[in-house]
DNA sequence: AATGAATGAGCATTCATTCAT
DNA sequence: TATGAATGAATGCTCATTCAT
């Protein structure tokens, strides 16, 4: 990682600018994953970056920046992703059971990730506060929004309120990561997705 | 204050240490809900408990072990409570609806314990490991077997798997308790828990 | 300084408060006028001090208002002494006279308050702007109006603005003692006094 | 700009290199001057100069040598303009008249300059010794054998000390230049050399 | 000569904890 | 028990300087 054949330096030295960015951004996030935000330094994530103290901060104006950084860089990947699976599919149920799984395969997929998100973003009610004002309750909308269409077509219930609804299966899908990410067993996450599903989308259906 | 007579000193200490130490965890409460726990000093906190600073040392060790107190007096509360509560209460439906009100009653009737319960309790991975094998698996258990129960009864699917199914409604329930602290209306907590189980019990029940 | 006899340790343990923060600022003065402001260390005035670097700030909100408070000391010494020293002399001669040597007498008397106020008060616009709109105004006017007596008497020359006379004066005395400072020799700075006003007076009288 | 053709090459690079030389004593004048040594980056002196950072290193060797460099360009220019503009003047009187212009003439033809001489070549003993080693002394002396000369022949009086009222006149030019830099108000400083000496003057004259 | 990204030593300040009274 | 002055370890951030290009 830090030696490189000669004949290579050049292009890599270009592609450095974004890559040290990306760098530290993974370096924060295993740090801050194992020791949590406040027990980590900024000296231990330019360590596990493999760069200066210093010179994190020629990145990001402060420690906070990194983690605001984390939230967004993943919140916005989540999203445009999201947009785009979700774009073809018109079937509330089909959405609802997309949304779940790309919940839960997205924070799967990065227990280091998840941890920061399940854990480290709400360390504070100030970040949480952010978080819900950002993406999250675009993020709630998506859900409730689908759950409304499937009313409208008759497909669920009238009597249940959509808000409360999307409330409860993302808490739902919420405390399935918690658990993965504090379980000391390995098991893959999207699955859930499916287990949830079958209670959810029963609860939720007009009969 | 300081002096009382020897007759009376050791029950008198002994109330009013108990009734120190309650203060100090009040105050706690009250300065984590407000700052976070890292950015609360213990000079603030023995500064609301209407005490000098070494004081908070001689009925705790550390500021990590009031916060550890904080969850351990009220997960012991609740527990106790909710035994009490559920001790005559046999009917699945009934129990999970007395276990949803109380949970959402307990935190909805203080706001600062909320906001400990629900933010700073998980700022560290740490803590919500313990917290985790502490009382938490006991609660969720304690769910679990209300739906095992209403399962052997025929009451409830058997396709879907208890634990599961009781993540999920802790999760809906968590999740309403932090949708509460974080808005900006001021709403009764309880009623969400017939919102929850309006949705929850018809996705269990079996047809 | 550290030890002291069982029998007193009260009263001294009492009178620390204030001692101590003599302490800093004398540790202060001398560590300023041997390094410079901007090259101490707050560590290094902790240490001159005997005490902890944390110690400090119980007395002192920052190294900034160290300055400040050293400059404020003794500009509050020297005016209200300078005011009782000057309370019976009317005499313009005599005033600026006594003006003079007092100037000379109390930077003369510690030299490493004399490099503080020479050299690194005025350091920096930022302080000497506010110097001047502190004391130094009063001072110089305190000249001036010596020089306005002696003009409204016929003792001084019509034809010199008093304000330009009082800066003359100050700007000669202010070299003395800086010259004094800078000097590889050690002589008594005071009797500088009686060689300026030899010349100053005979500049400013009346023929 | 980086490529010149190899005939003219050196020339230019010469004259480039003495351009930017300049250029980078200029903007450090300025930029010393609205921050202060110690409050200036050297980032900021090079942004000043439309240089990039490590550029200025090219030219000199630290942030400390520029300083020393503004004074030695100056304090050259001072003199060389002062030996010249007094090779024809032998008559005491005008001399230190001369001087006095030229002191004030110089100093408020350029405000950064002089705010750099006055404040921030004081901030440290250190660099008031070497002044005083340098230039000062040799300034100093050139009052002071005006003032002996016209003692010399008659015109001022024997009882004052020739280097003590050099160091008067000197102090007191000295602070109409501070006053000067501190004022609100924009007035020429110049023709408070006039007023200055007519004190001075008169003081020193034999009767 | 010029660049500017990278370095890493340096430091003011905070605050949990101790302990003499 | 209670106090609160004192401690000193800990750390985010700055910026003069270097050096590969």
């Amino acid at each position: 990682m830090t030696m490189e054949r000669p004949g290579r330096a050049t292009s890599s030295a270009r592609a450095a600018a974004g890559d040290k960015r990306e760098a530290i951004l993974g370096a924060a996030t295993k740090v801050f994953a194992q020791r949590g935000y406040f027990n980590s330094k900024v000296a231990d994530i330019a360590a596990a970056a493999g760069i200066a103290d210093g010179t994190v901060y020629l990145y990001f104006k402060s420690k906070d920046e990194i983690l605001h950084s984390i939230f967004d860089r993943a919140m916005t990947r989540f999203i445009d992703e999201g947009k785009r699976e979700l774009a073809e599919i018109v079937e509330p149920d089909a959405r609802l059971r997309r949304i779940a799984e790309l919940h839960l395969e997205r924070l799967g997929s990065d227990r280091d990730m998840a941890i920061v998100f399940q854990v480290e973003l709400r360390g504070s009610t100030k970040f949480m506060e952010e978080f819900s004002a950002a993406g999250f309750a675009e993020y709630l909308d998506l859900i409730r929004s689908a759950i409304a269409d499937g009313q409208t077509i008759g497909l669920y219930r009238k009597d249940v309120k959509p808000v409360v609804a999307a409330k409860m299966l993302y808490g739902a899908l919420d405390e399935m990561v918690t658990n993965w990410i504090l379980s000391k067993r390995a098991y893959p996450l999207p699955p859930m997705a499916g287990e949830v599903l079958k209670i959810f989308l029963r609860g939720i259906r007009e009969t």
